[in-house]
DNA sequence: CTTAGCACTCCCGTTTCCTGAGTGCTAAAG
DNA sequence: CTTTAGCACTCAGGAAACGGGAGTGCTAAG
């Protein structure tokens, strides 16, 4: 069944105003937000209608109305008016994402913490989605028993490790070894690292000390944890705030889930998307987020590759206000990282793509 | 008033048996944890004096009696059984720091988690108390455009950032700036990097192009960072299982606090002390921790600096199991990263310091 | 199709009541 | 002087009882 126009105005208020207030809402409550010219009792049959059909649902015999998971994926794909961002809101977005000068990972650490700070959720951020490859490995000669290994991975991460030997080695050693390292590893990933392929290392640089296997270790491992790893997570604490939160047990579940960073990165495996996805409760994946919402929105990384950046929130929502802010910071994201120098196309511009839309007649 | 055997060995019933129970403690359960052979009524009398003297409290007439900030007090300082690691605890931690192989800061994270899983409380981790000196800059020539600048602090921390430029520069310059910088910087301290040095290194190294600026903005915002960060914090959420924190907004307000890694540096500010020192309650600084009870155990960083890693939790914290398994973990720390390589003296071994030792006769 | 009217449902905040754990005091016994 | 038994008293907190009010569904008329 298709919805009349004037159903659509009902679902859409019923939603807002669950949003704005987490009660369920009534057929008063309605008149007042639509401004409908028509009866209460008028809108209780809509309402009645919508709840058969699926797109609200009553906690209990004579509350108000509460919209399903079905209603909200018809209001994400069909009602939600894209929010236009105030002016004071770019600028603080742009003000911030200027303002941060470091490395990456405290990039995206501040980024995260900026979403936090404009969503009022949790934030995460996940930084390389695809598992990166070695683009160069240098080793810094400090003195006979340390150096330090730099290692700059696709997506111009940089990691680096300070080494302390217990026996000396040589400043020629380790020249040596840092370009035999950048002949034989560039481009290679963590599973192609073969144990023979270290043993050959180790014999063209001539290395008697077991230098290789320690910077090969060090690749390996660094390697591995950069799949999972630039995953981070703010504002957990907000959680606590909202109504939905109340029971500790609940949000202590929540809370604990989004710790592990495993379970960030987990979210990558959301199918692709064009700009923004909204994950709606039950749609979710993971068990601990059946009954929250995931709002993510995915940025260029550069050397092609793609993060994301998210927030965590109960299904009740501010699905369009949240979606307006993550396309943003992901478009400036991708400004700041991307590939070429120029914004990218659409940049700032509001796409959802959903899950599977299962708005059926 | 010096307090009897009998009274400090109920004392000491009471307040464990809070920290077990998390509920008043009355005359028969007292009775059931010491197995002292007299009556209720006698120990009635006793639950009275020691409430007059100040150490104990009860919520209301009529309720079991609970530990004030003096009786925990005297309980730390007096009555607390140091507990011994058992064999599979002590092997655990040492599994767990020797897993962990990458940088300092993912070390220092590891450990925290380690701790609050050892303690099921939340912990904190602070790398450097003091402020950070230059020890080594590199660069490292990628391409024309892009360098990655490498630098060594005390402490063995090391930071990099990979710069993008938007002009061409050159391998000698970099070369020749590397070398200057390290000249001119070496042991240096963010308030000592001045205007005027930077132009004269500029000048010494014959950059026309402000390179030299943007590494030294690096340097400056490293070592101004580096102060208060090496902040870390985990496990705020097992805060949601412990009954104090039943109360959301509560809950909220303390994670919140912990989340603000300034608060945790500020925690450095505890007076020096030896080994573990345990804040009860009112004791702390902040506000928001006044009602919680924080333990400290400081390591050797190496360098001569100290770090700390610490748990916060409610006054009714097991202190005894959260001291023992704090300074196991600091001393192995220590042995770590500490500037000898055999271990540092009274390894393993608990000395506890308190706050002001308010305990009046 | 809309609307006024009305009986009905049921959540939720308040009040009342009651039980039981634990106390303090007194007076006798050691 | 200390310990103990006995007893009256207190009070938190859970269970039950209550009432108001928001909101519904239905019917019958416009």
């Amino acid at each position: 069944m298709e919805l009349s126009g004037r159903q659509k105005k009902i679902l859409h208020a019923v939603v807002e105003g669950y949003i704005d207030t987490a009660e369920p809402i009534g057929s008063h409550a309605v008149l007042d937000r639509t401004g409908l010219t028509c009866s209460s009792a008028t809108i209780r049959n809509e309402l009645a209608a919508l709840t058969r059909e699926g797109y609200l649902e009553q906690p209990h015999t004579s509350a108000g109305r509460v919209p399903t998971v079905k209603g909200y994926r018809l209001y994400v794909n069909e009602l939600m008016r894209e929010r236009e961002l105030s002016q004071s809101e770019t600028e603080e977005i742009n003000r911030k994402l200027s303002g941060t000068a470091s490395g990456k990972d405290k990039l995206m650490a501040d980024v995260g913490k900026m979403a936090t700070e404009l969503t009022s959720y949790p934030a995460v951020t996940i930084s390389a989605a695809a598992s990166a490859t070695v683009k160069r490995v240098d080793i810094i000669y400090i003195d006979p028993n340390s150096f330090i290994i730099v290692l700059l991975l696709t997506g111009d991460t940089v990691k680096n490790k300070l080494v302390h030997l217990p026996f000396s080695s040589t400043e020629t050693l380790l020249t040596r070894l840092s370009a035999v390292f950048n002949a034989n590893f560039t481009g290679l990933s963590e599973e192609q690292i073969t144990p023979e392929l270290i043993a050959s290392t180790e014999r063209a640089a001539g290395d008697t000390m077991g230098v290789t296997s320690v910077i090969a270790g060090f690749l390996i491992e660094t390697l591995m944890t950069s799949r999972g790893a630039g995953a981070n997570v703010s504002g957990e604490a907000n959680l606590l705030k909202l109504p939905e939160f109340q029971d500790p047990d609940k949000a202590h579940r929540l809370i604990n889930y989004l710790s592990d960073s495993q379970n960030i990165s987990a979210l990558t495996a959301a199918p692709d998307f064009g700009d923004v996805k909204v994950l709606i409760g039950p749609e979710n994946a993971a068990l601990e987020l059946r009954d929250s919402s995931v709002v993510l929105a995915s940025y260029d990384a550069g050397d092609g590759m793609r993060g994301l950046i998210g927030v965590v929130g109960p299904t009740r929502m501010d699905y369009s206000a949240v979606a307006a802010k993550l396309s943003y910071i992901a478009g400036g994201l991708s400004r700041l990282l991307g590939a070429g120098a120029s914004p990218p196309a659409g940049f700032g511009k509001l796409m959802i793509k959903g899950g599977e839309s299962n708005v059926q007649k």
